[in-house]
DNA sequence: ACATTAATTGTGT
DNA sequence: ACACAATTAATGT
């Protein structure tokens, strides 16, 4: 089972380090769908993903949803670092893309290890800084862009987590999680067709360029 | 195989 | 934004 802990972190890790990983880490599997956190959950164990995509959404006090990043094989949530080391609960709520794995560690084993092991400091810091660009990202996007950039943007990123060109999903859960209306996600969604960027189908849509 | 229903998508106001 | 039409998938008979 460890076999995919290996291939996840070998490359970031010293040998060492994945070995004690192995030792303490918990591995948990999630399917698509799966909430993984919520907003206002207090966070006890930090998270590596090992397999599979998931997604981190902001929840607005009016009840609308907003997609922020995807999170991928060997990447891990920044919030969750904020969490475990300040002790406050989460803002965001993580929620699986597809099905999955990750390993979960107790928080005392990762401040020792901070101290301990160089690539796992380089781990945490290199993470923020991931995690802080695609905020800005996500906020351009927000600020500057308009929602038909946004959608190309959300397809594309999809595209890539998943894969594959081939979008499953229905214009009302896109339009959820760029929190608009679903009218506007239809009707944009048929502009980029005619333009010839992607070829529409009933639960699916596929990106051709 | 057919009819009914529900869900998804398209369009006009 | 809303209402409704059109299309397609799901389900039961």
């Amino acid at each position: 089972m460890n076999e995919l802990l290996k291939e996840a972190y070998s490359t970031i890790f010293e040998p060492k380090l994945i070995e004690e990983i192995e030792s303490v880490a918990t591995l948990m599997d999630f399917n698509e769908g799966d909430h993984l956190i919520e907003i206002g959950q207090y966070i006890r164990q930090m998270p590596l993903l090992i397999n599979g995509v998931i997604k981190i959404l902001r929840e607005d006090r009016t009840e609308g949803e907003l997609l922020l990043y995807f999170l991928e094989k060997g990447d891990t949530c920044a919030m969750t670092l904020a969490c475990c080391l300040g002790d406050t609960k989460s803002e965001i709520r993580a929620i699986a893309e597809t099905n999955g794995t990750v390993a979960m560690i107790p928080i005392t084993k990762m401040e020792e290890w901070l101290g301990k092991y160089k690539s796992w400091r380089n781990f945490v810091f290199s993470s923020y800084n991931k995690r802080l660009s695609e905020m800005l990202s996500a906020i351009d996007n927000l600020a500057f862009m308009k929602m038909d950039e946004r959608l190309l943007n959300y397809l594309r990123e999809k595209a890539k987590v998943n894969r594959s060109s081939v979008i499953a999903n229905t214009h009302q859960e896109i339009a959820y999680e760029l929190n608009t209306s679903r009218v506007v996600i239809s009707r944009l969604l048929k502009a980029l067709e005619n333009e010839g960027i992607i070829k529409l189908n009933r639960n699916t849509i596929e990106l051709l360029k």
